[in-house]
DNA sequence: ACGTGAACCTGCCGGC
DNA sequence: TGCCGGCAGGTTCACG
């Protein structure tokens, strides 16, 4: 589930958990998926970074803790010692405390490498820039997006920009009027997209992120985001588009349900 | 150099 | 009530 909005929700919150404290344990039953993770103990959290949909402890000694929530993954705060959260897969203890890692699907990884030796991982290695920041630049998103043969999947490589997944695609391409599978963008088709990107990313992190119906994604305190509340296509076919009423339809592109509104944004 | 499809896993929901 | 199929926020790899 996460996308760059519940990631950089994550990240804010462990923050003033876990920034300046030093690793005393990280307890796990899968070498294969959370790997190297004794390289880790010891060693003090100097900065919680967030690249994209990745999140990047870095540590004292030039050590990085690279971890990838895919689709299920998330934190918790345990409420007490006693409670084990529900498909907890790893627990990170520090001199202040401890840290929960839950997984239902097990899609997630852990791993601890030197620092920025993360060419092995293709997605992170080639990221693209963040949206938030001053890095989205409005033209070589252009140039990007001016040799695209559909526009989502493109978006979904994380090649053009950081940190988008299904629902802000759906929703980025909605408030830009652009069909899901339109190709080589105009200029400003491309202008409308990046202004939408950037504000539909930041309000989604203001809202803190979206929960969905089976409440997979909570915040590390417990609490949902509230982004799914305005949410305009993802997760709402057969419902009037809010722009023009036009019943929102749902497909299959890529794999991926795909959600537009067919007046909205014609191909 | 693509684009497609399967794989990795588990839970949950809706339908019969 | 219970079983079964279908679907889910994301990469990654094997083919053609």
């Amino acid at each position: 589930m996460p996308e760059l909005p519940e990631v950089e929700t994550t990240r804010r919150a462990l923050e003033p958990y876990l920034l300046g404290r030093t690793i005393t344990n990280i307890v796990h039953s899968d070498p294969e998926r959370y790997r190297n993770t004794l390289n880790a103990v010891g060693r003090k959290i100097m900065a919680l970074e967030r690249r994209g949909k990745y999140l990047i402890f870095r540590l004292e000694d030039d050590q990085d803790v690279i971890v990838h929530l895919k689709m299920t993954g998330g934190f918790r705060f345990p409420s007490s010692s006693e409670e084990i959260p529900r498909f907890e897969r790893l627990r990170l203890s520090t001199d202040a405390g401890e840290v929960s890692y839950v997984d239902a699907r097990r899609f997630g990884f852990w791993e601890v490498v030197p620092k920025d030796a993360w060419s092995h991982i293709g997605t992170l290695a080639a990221m693209g820039p963040e949206p938030l920041g001053e890095d989205f630049k409005l033209e070589a998103f252009t140039q990007a997006m001016a040799k695209v043969s559909k526009v989502k999947p493109a978006l979904l490589s994380q090649k053009p920009v950081a940190g988008v997944g299904n629902i802000y695609a759906d929703e980025s391409l909605w408030a830009a009027k652009i069909h899901p599978e339109a190709s080589k963008l105009s200029k400003a088709q491309s202008k409308r997209l990046h202004t939408a990107i950037s504000e539909v990313m930041t309000r989604a992190v203001k809202a803190g992120g979206s929960t969905l119906s089976d409440n997979s994604y909570q915040q590390p305190g417990g609490n949902p985001g509230y982004f799914q509340l305005e949410h305009h296509v993802y997760d709402s076919a057969g419902k009037a588009c809010p722009r023009c009423g036009t019943a929102i339809e749902k497909y299959w592109l890529g794999q991926r349900g795909t959600h537009f509104c067919p007046t909205c944004q014609k191909l």
